[in-house]
DNA sequence: TGTTATTGGGCTAGTGTTAGACCATTGGTA
DNA sequence: TACCAATGGTCTAACACTAGCCCAATAACA
């Protein structure tokens, strides 16, 4: 038992780090999306944990870095104007140098393993009707999406799948491990051989999920994550 | 897609209260067995990502609550003395009260997922021999484990299939998971018949990760589970 | 038996963080 | 048009945390 592996640091960063990391997931992923405003400094600072000072200055920074604008008076807010990055319009290259060949292999691995088993236990348990019409929703609104939206409803289904669970550890890991290869994905070309691919891919998870069967959704979310893993290792060789 | 997910608390409490957390982690789980002690102040403080005075008083907290004995000069250091309680003799009614059903029902969903998936990972790709035999040297010394080491020897074992992976992301998260429950796990009497049923799950285990058999991997790990799951369901109802 | 390397114990000055109060701006609404 | 509720902007005093330094104790070893 290796100790290094408990007696690893307590903290990331300083809370100014953590918080623009933590409001750069929410807007990378889509969780607000652009055009809409994130909650009011006081609320989201009870909500982050933190003070008003050092969420004021995370916002400031990510104000600079042209994700936010922020509007005073009644009404106003700090609105999201960051649009993701047409895929393939950054280089791969570059967003795998930027990350280091061994941290995307743990982040590939990390994204395997929480996203299997959280799809596994979601099988495991018969679903009440309401949870099930809520995946069947998000899969139809991820089929229905244009390529504007299709990576924010892409995550949104992924990440349904371990709210649904009830286990918000589990939901906040995966959307943990989804946020550490936001940036590999969003330097894949979208082609559309890949969406359709990707349509199958998904109808077999809601279907395994549905079906009650942890096997077949382990196996179908597996699947799934080895396309693009594949894709990815290409590059580490 | 439920914005908490992602704007949840940055920090848990404060560097001491996570500290205290983080150093009962390594204690509780074995990582630094019973008369063994810490590494040096000025060391753990480096590997924690904290100042020595926030770790004294995380340490100096601990010495007070009778887990550790501090002792000055050199060969000093801080030497663990928490015995494990011996499982039944504290009130499993008792462990679970003071969680909370939510909670355990959160955190054995958790532990369930990652656990799952780390096993699926570990037998989805090829093991070097090294890797097989450091797996079969831990279920070796679990099966020969008298009772006081037994719980130690089990997390190890189940850790290890984490850590080779080789993704420390999911072998902190692991840790964490199997942290979450430990407190109950120590609640919970070692019966004879449990052992002998736990060794035979075990043994299905390693043979399907060196087996190179993923579905076998998550299922025997995923019936494991459930035994101890089950048991405890019982006391939420 | 004295030396010494290693370890915990303690102090200080400086920086990060918080809670809470108050100010400034804005756009809808009476 | 005047008001006002909701929101960002700013300040201050208190507390948390850090880096770095030096002191004190201890036990092996020459």
């Amino acid at each position: 038992m290796n100790p290094l592996t408990v007696l690893r640091p307590v903290r990331a960063g300083n809370a100014f780090e953590e918080t623009v990391e933590r409001l750069l997931q929410a807007i990378k992923l889509g969780m607000v999306a652009q055009g809409e405003k994130l909650p009011p400094e006081r609320e989201l600072a009870v909500q982050l944990g933190i003070s008003r000072v050092t969420l004021r200055e995370a916002i400031r920074a990510l104000q600079d870095a042209g994700y936010l604008d922020v509007r005073r008076g009644r009404y106003g807010g700090a609105f999201v104007i960051y649009a993701p990055p047409q895929p393939g319009s950054t280089d791969l290259r570059q967003a795998v140098a930027d990350m280091g060949t061994d941290s995307i292999a743990d982040a590939l691995t990390f994204r395997m393993a929480v996203e299997c088993g959280a799809a596994q236990v979601l099988a495991s348990t018969p679903l009440p009707e309401r949870k099930r019409s809520v995946l069947l929703g998000r899969l139809a609104d991820l089929n229905a999406a244009g390529p504007e939206d299709y990576r924010r409803l892409d995550t949104a289904f992924h990440l349904s799948i371990a709210e649904l669970t009830g286990s918000g550890l589990l939901a906040a890991t995966c959307a943990d491990a989804r946020l550490r290869v936001t940036d590999l994905l969003n330097a894949i070309p979208m082609l559309q051989v890949n969406i359709e691919h990707a349509a199958t891919q998904h109808e077999a998870i809601v279907a395994a999920i549905l079906d009650g069967d942890p096997e077949a959704a382990r196996r179908a979310v597996a699947e799934h994550l080895e396309g693009t893993a594949a894709l990815l290792r290409a590059f580490l060789a």
